[in-house]
DNA sequence: TTGACATACCTAGAATAACGAGGTATAATA
DNA sequence: TATTATACCTCGTTATTCTAGGTATGTCAA
């Protein structure tokens, strides 16, 4: 990571679930996208990446099929009802959190 | 944790430094302190300030001394110099972190 | 005065999450 | 043909927090 990784913890899922809300996308191009959209800020490993989107598939968060994508076969990936329902919580938590920490770091701050 | 405690992970140490960049604490008041800050986000538990504290210490980012608070011998922390400057640190990169979720999160949004 | 509770500091072990480093295979390109 | 990029995967290490305990003191009500 770009970040200090510890940073990363808990809003890693969130942050793959965000870019398959858009549309469905297999993993390595998940990777380049999520470090576009972030300026080069995250660039997620594919260590972490494949356990991710195996844990979410088994919680039936995104289903994955094999296509064919420019001439080759991947697989791709896909946010189901239930993610979509998912994400939408934990983005209302990661806002309680960041506003949290915004207030600590700027108390006494006029 | 209120929150999920994924979240926390890397930013607890950022804002222990917070807190006592105001002014000296002991450790007990210190957690009542993040958690009044953060209106009850922040619940953080013993076992994960002690050993944040004696590695700060370690680090010389703060020093502690026994003091009578109260009447009662309490070890209160301080920020050092060298404290003031990770703190700085710190919050630019978490600026910059937070940034960067929001960007990937509110991709397309109007 | 005695028992319960809050205060106050601490540690060991378990759980979780991300990473580094490796493996395997195919396609493109020089 | 050799190298690089693409593409998916797993295992072991490291880092961080929590749970659950231990110890001790002060306060307050029954």
């Amino acid at each position: 990571m770009a970040v200090d990784k510890g940073y990363m913890s808990g809003s890693s899922t969130m942050l793959v679930l965000a870019i398959l809300a858009e549309k469905p996308y297999y993993g390595y191009e998940l990777i380049k996208t999520l470090k576009q959209r972030s300026n080069d800020t995250f660039d997620m490993k594919e260590g972490t990446l494949y356990p991710i989107l195996h844990k979410l598939e088994n919680d039936a968060l995104v289903a994955s099929s094999n296509q064919e994508v420019s001439g080759r076969v991947r697989k791709v990936y896909a946010i189901t009802e239930k993610g979509s329902r998912a994400l939408a919580k934990e983005k209302q938590e990661w806002n309680e959190f960041s506003m949290a920490v915004n207030q600590v770091l700027t108390f006494g701050v006029v």
